[in-house]
DNA sequence: GTAACTTTGTGTTTTAAAACATAAAAGGTA
DNA sequence: TACCTTTTATGTTTTAAAACACAAAGTTAC
């Protein structure tokens, strides 16, 4: 897949390039980064390349070859698997700087989700192939997907119960802490930084949109949350977790 | 945790112990072991022990501490995870020979599932603290962890979808595909090779045990299966296979 | 071999969530 | 501005699956 370069100038696209290579490399969450030797660092800028997806905009397609490792340095990315009649399931959220795409060139299989922006983002890419030969030679970048991997795949498994056994209600809350806990608040500290569609929220706690809006409404009503559109205030976290872990 | 050691007389031990080893070492299946050099091998005959459980024994708990690396030798073993209201879900099926429990390790996590003999079970252990040395020394173990996360990270994503989008009959059915396709069929080529309670298939697909067992007769009046007990026989695997996919 | 317990089987009732049906807001566009 | 589309909201009906209830087979223990 050749994604979408939103070519934006020469001078500007060299200047964005610049500064996301900065992020990537001082973000103290991207651990991945601070592993390479020099010479490893050369090979990923040479190959770095930078993309920009506009609001609601595929990133790849379940079904498509595997070739790169994605990295969010801007934005907010969903990750989804289309199930039967039309119904969609967010299976993870990505925040930056994070990198997704690569499970399904490990494990040699073709993407098994989809990858879409949900506002507008800015990936970078790195060739598979490229990440193949540096985990050949760092040891430490082999341990970062292990770890990575390993996470990821307790998470799944704790979502196949919490989707499967939770009650609506019980996966909404849920649903609002993970958003929380995953991209924090504005400085209100109660306002969530994510402003998601009730169909999206639907598709990520497992439920019609008109029940999203239904129950939503519902805990706006026990003064849980305040809704304004799509901005969602969190006004009692612990009732949230109790009706999360079951009510 | 220290796995009950079904002492069976100092002889007969160590010739289990042989016999086991064997049996992993030569296992084309096993690929994780032909890329051991000479001394990696010794490191784990001398730490490798067998254990033996009985059947429905618990093997370890959600919650508690990772330390080895299982591998199940013989018989088949069940990871499942205990949800709300009594209620449990079977993640994954493990047949011999093939490794599990080393998730929470790699993670930093307690384990997040529990993992139980579904019948009598030999299995060995090794210490994870020597599997992580192992793979910093060889990087084609790395790469075996690597995949085999990836391809499991795959299906816990899909079973996601299957779980909570399918239909009871399509759950089911998925159910019995997957049984066959992970542990076989009889010489008949038709009789399922592992014999479960109609709990553990409910268990496996997202359903109460009822349901399991109604919508199995179901199957049987439409002669896509016969039941005979806990031994089930697919009759017509295409039909399973379109009902599964939606039905 | 009989009693106690567990598993399987089936019918009936209840309920949580989907489906359907509108309508009002909100957002985009000509 | 007016028009059209999408999103949000809420009421009503339908339905799939759980819950409940009981009986018959099978197992296990004594």
């Amino acid at each position: 897949m050749r994604p979408g370069v939103e070519s934006a100038g020469r001078k500007s696209q060299i200047d964005m390039i610049k500064k996301a290579l900065e992020k990537v490399m001082s973000e103290d969450m991207s651990e991945i980064w601070t592993v390479l030797n020099n010479e490893e660092k050369r090979r990923i800028i040479d190959s770095f390349v930078i993309h920009n997806f506009k609001k609601n905009q595929m990133i790849y397609a379940e079904g498509e070859e595997p070739e790169y490792l994605w990295c969010l340095l801007q934005g907010k990315v969903k990750k989804f698997k289309d199930g039967v009649g039309g119904r969609v399931q967010i299976l993870r959220l990505i925040r930056s700087v994070q990198y997704f795409g690569y499970r399904a060139y490990f494990a040699n299989e073709r993407y098994n989700s989809s990858a879409a922006a949900f506002e507008p983002s800015t990936v970078g890419t790195l060739p598979m192939t490229l990440v193949k030969d540096m985990i050949n030679n760092n040891r430490k970048l082999a341990w970062f997907f292990i770890h990575e991997l390993s996470r990821n795949l307790g998470g799944s498994d704790t979502k196949i119960v919490n989707l499967t056994q939770k009650h609506i209600r019980g996966r909404l809350a849920e649903a609002l802490i993970v958003l929380s806990d995953h991209y924090g608040f504005e400085d209100d500290n109660m306002t969530l930084k994510i402003y998601m569609a009730r169909e999206d929220l639907a598709n990520l706690s497992n439920m019609t949109t008109s029940n999203a809006i239904r129950t939503l409404s519902g805990f706006v009503a026990e003064k849980l949350i305040t809704v304004d559109g799509r901005r969602i205030r969190i006004l009692d976290e612990p009732q949230l977790r109790k009706i999360s872990k079951y009510g």
